[in-house]
DNA sequence: GTATTGATCTTCT
DNA sequence: GAAGATCAATACA
């Protein structure tokens, strides 16, 4: 279950399609409903869902996710047991799911992939973004109302 | 508990 | 040559 993602609209100084496109972020200018993987720091890769239509690079980042199925496959891949350190940042989520370049642009509609809508409204708390260091006066990261398996800043309780 | 730093890919200057 | 949508290990309080 997504509990905390990042919004990047093509205008934003902060996303990697401000400046037009790269071979890196071909993806988000590609249709939208796929997935954008791309290499963070050299070492971690990080997951979006591509939103706007082909030609508008606008991405979401999957920053957190509550573990609710695959746990033990989760655990052996990040080598922890803390189900909250297992996929509570892009970086681990990533690694918890096993998502990399191989992934990158893949129609997250299709098999290995399953979007599934939340079957009631949820709360979501919107907060400024978290590691950029432009833009950062915009509120576009949400998180799940309560979830303990946010990234960053600890909700209380 | 907080602070600092290494890893080393991609893009931009 | 430097910085970045990061994490984990280490050092310190």
């Amino acid at each position: 279950m997504i509990v905390e993602t990042e919004a990047y609209s093509p205008d934003d100084p902060a996303s990697h399609a401000y400046g037009g496109p790269t071979r890196r972020n071909a993806t988000m200018f590609g249709p939208p409903g796929r997935l954008y993987v791309y290499r963070s720091y050299g070492v971690h890769w990080c997951a979006n869902v591509v939103c706007a239509d082909e030609g508008t690079a606008a991405a979401v980042l999957l920053r957190a996710l509550e573990p609710t199925d695959g746990l033990a496959e989760m655990r052996s891949r990040r080598g922890v047991e803390d189900a909250r350190l297992l996929a509570s940042g892009p970086g681990r989520l990533t690694q918890a799911l096993a998502i990399s370049a191989e992934h990158d642009g893949l129609d997250l509609g299709r098999e290995p992939f399953a979007l599934v809508p939340p079957r009631r409204p949820v709360a979501v708390l919107a907060s400024p973004r978290v590691g950029i260091t432009r833009a950062t006066e915009q509120p576009w990261r949400y998180s799940l109302a309560g979830s303990t398996f946010v990234s960053r800043p600890r909700p209380r309780a």
